[in-house]
DNA sequence: TGTACATCAGTGAACGCGCGTTCACTGATGTAC
DNA sequence: TGTACATCAGTGAACGCGCGTTCACTGATGTAC
């Protein structure tokens, strides 16, 4: 089964890195190493497959996070429902995240179907903005903080076109900030910068989510 | 001569990722695999110098741009050129930034030799923030927005009584704020997180960093 | 109810390759007397 | 000035290992008549 190929494979990506070896996926399933073959053309697909069932993993989870706040107004409480969501689930499953956003694994090409299931997550923050804007909840508007250069008007104008036609550019920008600050943070925490840094990992995030909620005017 | 080594061992990072091959080291530089040995007692230890000297070579590089700017007083642009400094290091060495910044390479531990030079170019925006403070630059004071969770608190004056202790602990959050802004914003960019999405990478960092420049009141 | 055949999951051997590390060695260069 | 010796960079073969992929195959299960 395909599937539970995909889980030893997984567990393999735990305990080995980056560096996913389909004979010893194939060892840990009492299989020989060219019975895979039957399920995956080969290791890139495999890894493809991983890496959209990380996504959408992710997605689901973040998803859920913010599903879970009843009271759809409290933006904040959904912003930080959401954040806490992917540090978990990176913390949870490292190799996964490290799979998504680490280094690229080497001599593997991400092919395009992963790109709809990679937005997926960030459609959440998207939607917060979006109903808060909807709703006239955002305090101090940021369009007039912000003086937006033209081409990257451009570049978010591409990204709300597709996703919350009714949101202005200068969200989208800060929408960015806050979830670039997000995976900084999680990168950081998971690839060891934060070490012999900070300890109290949790309260430091929820610091500096607290401290995007507030950029973002939510 | 171990920095021709180290020169080759970089050429192959860069090409092949993270798997770094002490036997292609040795094939590139005409050499037997065995001779690596002279110089370096295994691979990791290979590894741990290539990451010392990119750790160097990355803080030498954001310290002259910092020093570039004649006007010690304008902390912006400091940062800006700082900022600047490292996102062309990592756009001008992606293999020695995903060996910093990405995924922990598979199998190895860094040993402490690397804290101190890991630490090098973070001084640089420290000591931006604390020239301002020193000579009340500094827009905004943070104390009076931030409200700092105690074990939050007790980690960052840790850090400042190493390394600047005037300064108070709010702006070495809103200082890791924007430190980790940047590095997720450049992950992002450097590990295709932005692909499709932001095509102006350069003016879009620098609306970032302008952004977090103010948020950091400079 | 029983036979013939197709499907299909998995086997096992092989190909050609690369890896880190060891070990005894060669042969050139430098130093001491 | 010439010999004897030590140093040292680099060699080459070998160890034991793992890898992705291919290919002809076995043998159980299901289907058709």
């Amino acid at each position: 089964m395909t599937s539970e190929i995909k889980a030893v494979a997984l567990r393999h990506l735990e305990t080995d890195g980056a560096n996913l070896s389909l004979r010893a996926v194939a060892r840990d399933m009492g299989m020989v190493s060219s019975a895979v073959y039957r399920y995956f053309a080969s290791r890139d697909e495999l890894l493809t497959a991983l890496i959209l069932d990380a996504y959408n993993d992710l997605g689901a989870t973040v998803e859920a996070a913010d599903a879970a706040i009843s009271d759809r107004a409290d933006l904040r409480g959904r912003w930080l429902a959401a954040a806490r969501a992917i540090r978990g689930w990176a913390l949870a499953k490292p190799a996964q995240y490290a799979l998504l956003f680490g280094s690229p694994v080497p001599g593997y090409a991400a092919p395009q179907d992963t790109i709809a299931a990679a937005a997926r997550s960030s459609l959440v923050l998207i939607q917060i903005l979006a109903d808060g804007h909807a709703a006239g909840l955002l305090t101090k508007p940021p369009a007039d903080r912000l003086r937006l250069a033209g081409p990257v008007r451009a570049d978010l104008a591409v990204v709300r076109d597709q996703t919350a036609p009714d949101l202005p550019e200068e969200l989208f920008l800060l929408g960015m900030t806050g979830w670039l600050e997000l995976f900084g943070t999680v990168s950081f925490e998971l690839f060891g910068q934060l070490n012999n840094v900070i300890e109290a990992r949790a309260e430091f995030f929820d610091q500096q989510m607290e401290l995007m909620a507030d950029l973002m005017g939510i």
